[in-house]
DNA sequence: TATGATGTTTGATCATCATAGAATTTTGAA
DNA sequence: TTCAAAATTCTATGATGATCAAACATCATA
């Protein structure tokens, strides 16, 4: 936990990478709720599911751009990209449910 | 090749599949040819993997809900399942860039 | 009924991924 | 300095996934 997490830069975000991100719905929930509630603190996710493998979930949501890590002593704060995902790949965000109204998960549709 | 192809009610399509679907850029180019061409016979496609392959991708997006195949003698045509998955997922297809002005991969961003 | 054209399915291989438990790193506090 | 808390990294494993070559199925037509 010595150098700084990488976090690629606005305009390298990749639209595969971060469709395979998303297409997780654990990270999709992740994502959703720090659009609900702001920055979140690891520690406050709580999924059934072990601690490493919620590690790896950030851990692939900040490389394929959608958050950011921020080390806070013994804590870390995670942010959404939103900015940097609004203007990379407009209406991404709420077309996949982060950012919307989307009460519960089946959408009348058919 | 004797019964009827799987297809999902639109009602059924989940955002889950959808993005894995999405996620991989020959699978995303081949729904936007669909979208810009209209339907297509797959033997029009051409990419630089093995039929198979592509056979293989075509029933991703099939069983995902993406696009639908039509059997037409000894040809499939293929086509985008866009009122579907504009119904399902509003402005997805748009914001992945499938139906969209999207000139070039690298839209200016930062 | 052969034959060719069009795709799919099968079988195999290598890579990636989600997952968990254990060990480790870092920090803050007793 | 010792210890507890927070989270990551390491290591391993079972499940998917992408890929290809070869075999197969279907249809149209000579």
């Amino acid at each position: 936990m010595r150098g700084e997490l990488f976090h690629p830069d606005r305009g390298d975000i990749s639209l595969d990478k971060v469709l395979h991100a998303l297409s997780d719905p654990i990270r999709r929930d992740v994502a959703r709720t720090m659009h609900r509630d702001g920055p979140r603190v690891c520690g406050q996710l709580s999924y059934p599911i072990a601690k490493s493998t919620l590690s790896h979930h950030l851990k692939v949501l900040r490389e394929s751009g959608l958050m950011t890590t921020e080390v806070r002593g013994t804590t870390r704060v995670i942010s959404l990209r939103r900015d940097d995902l609004e203007a990379r790949f407009p209406g991404l965000l709420d077309a996949v449910q982060v950012t919307a109204p989307a009460p519960e998960e089946a959408s009348r549709a058919s």
